[in-house]
DNA sequence: TAAAAATACTCCATAGGTATTTTAT
DNA sequence: ATAAAATACCTATGGAGTATTTTTA
């Protein structure tokens, strides 16, 4: 089935030192062992494998042809065995590996890319391989292990995951300009929404989710025209006049600094939801995800977190 | 200075297996072990590096990225073992690996070649070198171990090393077509070599002195025209009518059956030495040297052992 | 609650140590 | 006579066993 070795490591270490220096005093002392430790330990080998390795004399041990050949070999073992310490060591101080990152749609496309790169200039050589689904497939995927961090939006309630805040994430009303909403001289009561045309996410969306109930509390019910999952359908959408959309902020700065879109005053507007990073509580994170997770430049304003927090929360 | 590996060959199956089977239990039943003792070793090997490389859970273990690293290293090492183990069973078979054969300049060239081909049949894979001198040097050759195993012509009184009786040799006179030596009728009186031209080995070579000795026992004097260590020499100039020469049998069938050689019946002629193969009594021959003697047809008319031979011991 | 891994403990095989003998030049 | 390796004998470490507990789906 599954055979053992004939001889372990240690054998081969001996065994090439010995054949190195041509002399066990010599050898064992290198090795930090005993002479006749040493002795037992050739011995061993040579019958271990059923071949002579050395010719014994009183002035030393010699290689025979044999012994020369184990040697080439070892000398092969030996790198890869080099190699793969070297790897470890890597891995170990986080300075090579892989991070596979899982995160929502809209933080992969705004904030990862700054934060991969931030990253990169400490560690040039460790990878990423990013997974972008929803926030709820997010964590799924770190719960199985195919992501290493999660970036989402609202705190998971799972006490195997540590979350921490990373941006406070207003959700903000959005239109093209010159839509009826930016006519308004002063905010604009959030009735006007009511009735009015919208553009929204799907409703398996956590986004899609929160609105409705922050709208739905405020009796404003709105007549969703177009869903998609995607914010830049969205956005497009919008844009075409087809009415307004609820969008997190960071994901529309672009356009607003373009003119392209509008966002509106609405009064008493005030709906956030706050971005995590999440990883699992065990194992402990290797440490090139480590090393990522804690260059991550977190922002968070502290008056912002609890109350949008627990309001999203109960939106999941 | 010499650093031992931070884990040794049974972590590295161990992990292998379990990251192959992703279940302790049944990897432990393929490596033989119980289930406990593979757990510890697992975690011996986690600390041991200072990664983890698996993920636990309740349906087994899967190995973490740093695992699928290190795995994929082990299969790497795992090669070069068993190309090792490989060669070592070969070379424990002697079915591969290095013969170095030291020989006389006349053995090599009228014994060997039908010796290796010979061998050759049955191991196609080892090779072999060839190393030509004299039998004293060849002999000292042997001791230091630059060769495996000696031919040579006469017993070596040498207890270190064991002696096998290969061919008997005779030592012929030669001379060409048309010289005085081939008028005679009946045999040749030994009177008629001394003071008679002859072309000789130089004073250094081991059939010189035989041949030396046994004229001298019978009051026969040549004028030694020609020295020179090389066979071939001797026989162009014996056929250049230089002289007549004392030739081993086995050197000569050539010309003679060529008709450019004549072998000269001379009375009473019987100089006979033996050619042996010989080898170190320790350490026991490897394997493919041990094979390669083996084979070597011994052909020895049993009334010619002993006499020829001791004469041949006293004038070495 | 069932299936898996982890822990607790005990045992023993063996790598390694010291003292000494053997071997070869 | 000397310098080296081999042997004899003892010790202790760590790898492996059995029985049991912990974990998680």
């Amino acid at each position: 089935m599954n055979e053992a070795f004939a001889f372990n490591l240690n054998h081969l270490r001996y065994f090439y030192e010995v054949a190195r220096s041509g002399n066990m005093r010599r050898a064992a002392a290198r090795l930090g062992i005993s002479q006749p430790a040493l002795s037992k330990q050739i011995q061993a080998l040579e019958e271990a494998i059923g071949l002579q390795l050395f010719y014994r004399s009183s002035r030393g041990l010699q290689p025979t042809p044999d012994g020369e050949t184990v040697f080439l070999h070892c000398e092969r073992v030996f790198g890869h065995l080099r190699d793969l310490e070297e790897t470890v060591e890597a891995l170990r101080t986080g300075s090579a590996g892989r991070v596979t990152v899982g995160s929502t749609f809209s933080i992969a496309e705004y904030l990862l890319p700054e934060f991969i790169r931030h990253y990169h200039d400490s560690y040039p050589k460790v990878r990423f391989r990013l997974v972008t689904a929803r926030s709820g497939q997010v964590l799924q995927a770190l719960r199985e292990h195919r992501v290493d961090v999660a970036f989402v939006a609202g705190r998971p309630d799972d006490d195997s995951l540590v979350t921490t805040p990373l941006r406070d994430n207003p959700l903000v009303v959005v239109v093209a300009p010159g839509h009826p909403f930016t006519d308004e001289d002063g905010p604009l009561p959030i009735e006007r929404l009511h009735r009015a045309d919208m553009v929204a996410f799907d409703d398996e969306a956590p986004t899609r989710k929160l609105t409705d109930r922050y709208l739905d509390a405020r009796d404003v019910e709105p007549r969703i025209l177009a869903e998609s999952p995607a914010i830049e359908t969205i956005k497009r959408l919008v844009r075409q006049q087809v009415g307004f959309a609820v969008l997190p902020s960071h994901c529309v700065e672009d356009e607003v600094e373009a003119k392209r879109l509008v966002i509106v005053d609405v009064d008493g507007w005030d709906l956030h939801r706050l971005l995590y990073v999440v990883h699992l509580s065990r194992p402990p994170l290797p440490p090139t995800v480590r090393n990522f997770v804690d260059l991550i430049p977190v922002i968070v304003p502290p008056e912002s977190l609890t109350i949008a927090d627990s309001e999203f929360a109960a939106a999941m």
